[in-house]
DNA sequence: TTGTAGGCGTTATCAA
DNA sequence: TTGATAACGCCTACAA
């Protein structure tokens, strides 16, 4: 029923070591018989068993990724990247999405098919869970994680020094006070903690910090923005996602609050609608795809035992239609 | 280095056949014994191998799903949905994204991982890729797709019945000269044709179309749109994706025309920026979650035996800040 | 260049 | 209840 090398070396007249080596092009095998053999592996559609060669090589040809369970198109991206490229070198891709502890439940499942090598986006992750892995000897890549160990490979979007750029380019046009619309998870970290010190320091400017929601939840800023928070006199907003930015322009122009004559405002990320809002976004761009691309690179080095490795990769500043140089104080 | 069973029997003084069957709960073993057995598993990390026992039992636990390059967190969401069931029951999820004949070259590459089960998304396929799998009786269930075998499994979310619901709504706010705005891979859809032959016919309404992208860009989109399109009397405006509509409104808002005043505009699967749009957009909503979970559930019972299935999902109308009962004439 | 022997980790069968 | 034997499909020596 499924065909083997047993069935194409009966059909040969070989012996299936035979079979083995000149599929494969291992090892040395007459021209003629090798070429005799591919073609009737081809006529009866021969598909070898990744299961049964694992077994003996040890190479499922697989890896697995771990996204956050979060609909973004951002990571739908990401992903093409990695698996574009995957596929080109043969792997195949094992997906997960994990909810806030999940991941350690599926340590198991993943250890048993015995990936080459693992993804994981954004610090959802324990040492012990580190350890196991170390000791199995695959490779694990973290994606825009922070606070992971620094022995850890990773591959990070510099996220601050995007907002640098968002801030460097407000006080060009002479914003003086912001509102920085923070999303929570990243209102703990260390690094937006020693920027919100930097800001103000580095730009004369006066930061007011906000949470609106809990991981980018356009829903949550919508129901969470209120208009007095810019009635200070703010006369800008940078926020941590585009997700968060779209729901506080709308309720600023519900307001009469218009962007960006009255208010200037910047985004993160440049999700696909970013570009044809109105007035459109000015934000800061992540290079999604070439994001994705760069992960596998960079894991399949790890694989082959390339050893330690870490990356950061900088976004850039896209100014659209949400930023205006002030005039009136 | 990896541990087998082997390692356990030999710290549990039985035969490693006793100790598959105690892990496994099959076959009659000792009470004692099999709690002795699985401390040691756990004990020593045992993590079986899926590989080997694909090979005797010729179930890989693993499903394949073939989605669109399309950076939308449409589908990311769907996939939400089957992944976390899939998880629930043991399997795992092989992720393969294709561009446009990409689909059979990958043909053999799913074929050697054993899944036992494909799910193909918006037919790229072909009939003899079709009959391989049957073949192999690996089961496939076709999701959104068009122009099948009326023998494949499918599950689909009925765009028709959705695209009737928005002209409806339209027809009973008073519009009479409503404009369908296509992407391209949809003009050519026999379904299509026919709704476009009949909303004129059961609601009275004179209806033009045109394509303005080839799936759903909404730069294309931009760049297609002319408000000429909808100076001919045209009151309203229907998309089949919210990546139409968006551009389209900003498109609007731009010449002056106002949203839903001078013209109404309906959407299409209700994505995550829609409701926090200005004004928030009147939009046809897919049950996505919902979707995921079904086409699992269906795909898992196909697994088991189940005879062709077939079936329909029907979206619904959400109506919000982006139509409006046609006033003046 | 070809084929023999052994093993990868597991499950299935059946005799003890 | 247990374990010996065989098989799954393939690969890696090594010997012919």
């Amino acid at each position: 029923m499924k065909t083997t090398i047993k069935d194409i070396a009966r059909e040969a007249g070989v012996s299936y070591q035979t079979v083995s080596k000149a599929l494969r092009g291992t090892g040395s095998v007459n021209e003629d018989t090798a070429q005799k053999i591919k073609k009737i592996a081809r006529d009866i559609g021969y598909v070898p068993s990744i299961a049964a060669r694992a077994m003996t090589t040890r190479k499922s040809q697989l890896i697995a990724i771990f996204l956050p369970q979060i609909a973004s198109s951002f990571y739908h991206t990401i992903l093409q990247g990695i698996e574009n490229l995957a596929n080109e070198h043969n792997y195949s891709v094992l997906l997960y999405l994990f909810h806030n502890t999940s991941l350690e439940n599926k340590l198991e499942t993943i250890l048993s098919y015995q990936v080459e090598g693992i993804i994981i986006f954004e610090n959802h992750f324990s040492i012990t869970l580190l350890s196991r892995f170390q000791a199995h000897k695959i490779p694990i890549l973290f994606v825009n994680s922070t606070d992971i160990p620094s022995n850890a490979n990773q591959i990070a979007i510099d996220a601050c020094y995007g907002l640098k750029l968002a801030f460097a380019h407000l006080a060009e046009l002479g914003h003086r006070h912001v509102l920085f619309a923070l999303s929570d998870h990243e209102a703990g970290m260390k690094r937006i903690g020693e920027l919100q010190a930097m800001i103000p320091r580095d730009y004369g400017m006066k930061l007011s910090s906000k949470v609106y929601c809990d991981y980018y939840s356009s829903e949550h800023v919508f129901r969470n923005f209120d208009v007095k928070d810019v009635q200070n006199g703010v006369t800008a907003i940078v926020c941590t996602s585009d997700y968060i930015a779209l729901p506080i322009m709308t309720r600023l122009q519900e307001q009469r609050i218009c962007v960006p004559e009255d208010m200037s405002l910047v985004g993160f990320d440049d999700l696909e609608f970013s570009a044809f809002l109105n007035p459109p976004l000015t934000t800061i761009q992540q290079p999604k795809r070439e994001l994705g691309e760069k992960i596998f690179q960079m894991l399949f080095g790890l694989m082959r035992g390339e050893t330690h490795q870490s990356m950061m990769i900088f976004p850039k500043l896209i100014v659209r239609g949400t930023t205006k140089m002030l005039t009136s104080k």
